[in-house]
DNA sequence: AAATGGCATTGATCTAAATCAATTTTATTT
DNA sequence: AAATAAAATTGATTTAGATCAATGCCATTT
C-alpha cells in the first residue's frame, strides 16, 4: 500500500526504514471508487492525497456549467486544492476519482508536523512543488500561445499516460478545447501521415 | 539595500538579526539599468533574483519572433528560469529589466547552502513556491476559458501594479492577447460606464 | 523646439475554434 | 443480449480575436 509513496520520496531524499515507517503513520489510507468525489467545490479540502493507484482529475464549474479540468494525477503524484487545503478557504475545486482508487491522505496538520519531525519531509515537498511549478509555467505558455493542434501534439509526446488512460472529452477540457475541435485535430493529424 | 528582502523572509518564518546578518552574506548585489537582460535565452541561469527595487520581465521568443511574457516581477519577489537554475539547463526564457532594477542574487549553490545552514530558509522558499504556484494555476483557469475582457478585468482587479507600472502591449502579452485586441477590450469598457 | 521611433487607437478583413445539430460508435446498465 | 446512456465523429454556421494597414499620440533624443 506504501509502495508507490515510497518510490515517490525515495527519488528525492534519503530516508532510513525508521524514518519511513515513521512516515506512513502520518498517513490515511483510502480507497475511492471511479465517479466517486474527494472533494466538493465549496467544500474545505482537508487533504492533500497521494495517488497509490488509480487516475483522479480535478476541475472547476463556471458559469454556463462547463467542467475545466485543472489537473490530472496518476500513481506516484499528489492531488489537492492547495488553496483550500493550506488556507482552510472554501474550495473552487472538484477533486473526482476517473479510475478505481487507492490513496494515502494527509491532513494539513499531520503535514506540518511530519515536516517538523523530518526535515528531510519538507525538503521532499519543496522538490515535488518545485517540479509541479516548472510545469505549470510551461503549460501557461502553451496555453496562451499555441493552436489547439500543437497544444495537442505536444501534450502526446509528453504525457503519453493522459492520453492512454483518459476519455478524450477530457483531455480536450485539460487543453481548453471543445471535444468536437479536438476531434477534429485528431483527424487532421492521422490524415497527414 | 536589504529592506524588501527581510520583509519578505520576515512575512513567512521569524530570524534573529544573527540569522538574517548570515543569510545576506550568501546574496550578491546587482544594479540593472532598464532594457538590460538578467538572462539571455540559451543561456544558463545561474542566478535566482530578489527584487529589491523595481520591475523586470521574464519572456519567450516563438518561432515568428513574437515576445510572449510569462512573468513579471516587483519589489518584493523573486524572478529566475527555475528549469535552467536548477538543472543546469539552457534557458528558454529572457529576463529583462522594464525600470532600472536593484537586485538580490542568490547562485543555485548558494541558496542550497543557505537551506541547509538556516532550514528556516528552506521554509521560507516552500511557502513562496506554494503562493506561486496556487496563483500560477489560478492563471491557467483563467487562460484557458476566459474571454479577452475577463482575463483583463480579473488582472486589473488582483495585479494593479502590472496595470499601473507596465506598458500596455506587454500587458497584453501576459495575458495572450495582441496590443489591438487589448486596446479594443478596453474601449469596450469604459464605453460601458 | 524639432525630429525620431516606439505605442496606442481605430478600421477592414480573415480565420481558428466555438457553437449548434445530427449521426454513429462505444460503454454501461438492466 | 438488449436497452440505454455516454462519447466521438462529422457537417453547417457563427464568432471572438488575429491579422493587416493606416493614423494619431507621446516620450526620448538631438
Amino acid at each position: 500500500m506504501y509502495e508507490q509513496l515510497a518510490k515517490s520520496i525515495g527519488e528525492k531524499v534519503a530516508l532510513t526504514t525508521e524514518e519511513f515507517e515513521l512516515c506512513k503513520t502520518f498517513f490515511i489510507p483510502k480507497k475511492i471508487r471511479k465517479k466517486q468525489t474527494l472533494l466538493l467545490e465549496g467544500d474545505i479540502c482537508t487533504y492533500n492525497a497521494f495517488i497509490e493507484k488509480g487516475v483522479l482529475r480535478s476541475y472547476t464549474i463556471d458559469d454556463k456549467g462547463n467542467e475545466h479540468i485543472v489537473q490530472f494525477g496518476f500513481e506516484g503524484w499528489w492531488v489537492t486544492d492547495l488553496s483550500s487545503y493550506l488556507t482552510g478557504a472554501n474550495s473552487i475545486y472538484t477533486i473526482e476519482a476517473i479510475e478505481d482508487s487507492e490513496l494515502l491522505l494527509l491532513t494539513a496538520s499531520a503535514r506540518e508536523e511530519l515536516m517538523i519531525q523530518l526535515p528531510a519531509f519538507e525538503r521532499y515537498q519543496r522538490l515535488l512543488l518545485q517540479n509541479a511549478y516548472i510545469a505549470l509555467q510551461t503549460r501557461i505558455n502553451s496555453a496562451l500561445n499555441e493552436t489547439a493542434e500543437e497544444k495537442y501534439l505536444k501534450l502526446t509526446a509528453s504525457y503519453t499516460n493522459i492520453i492512454a488512460r483518459v476519455p478524450q472529452h477530457m483531455v480536450a477540457s485539460y487543453l481548453g478545447l471543445t471535444p468536437e475541435t479536438l476531434s477534429r485535430v485528431r483527424k487532421q493529424i492521422s490524415l497527414r501521415k
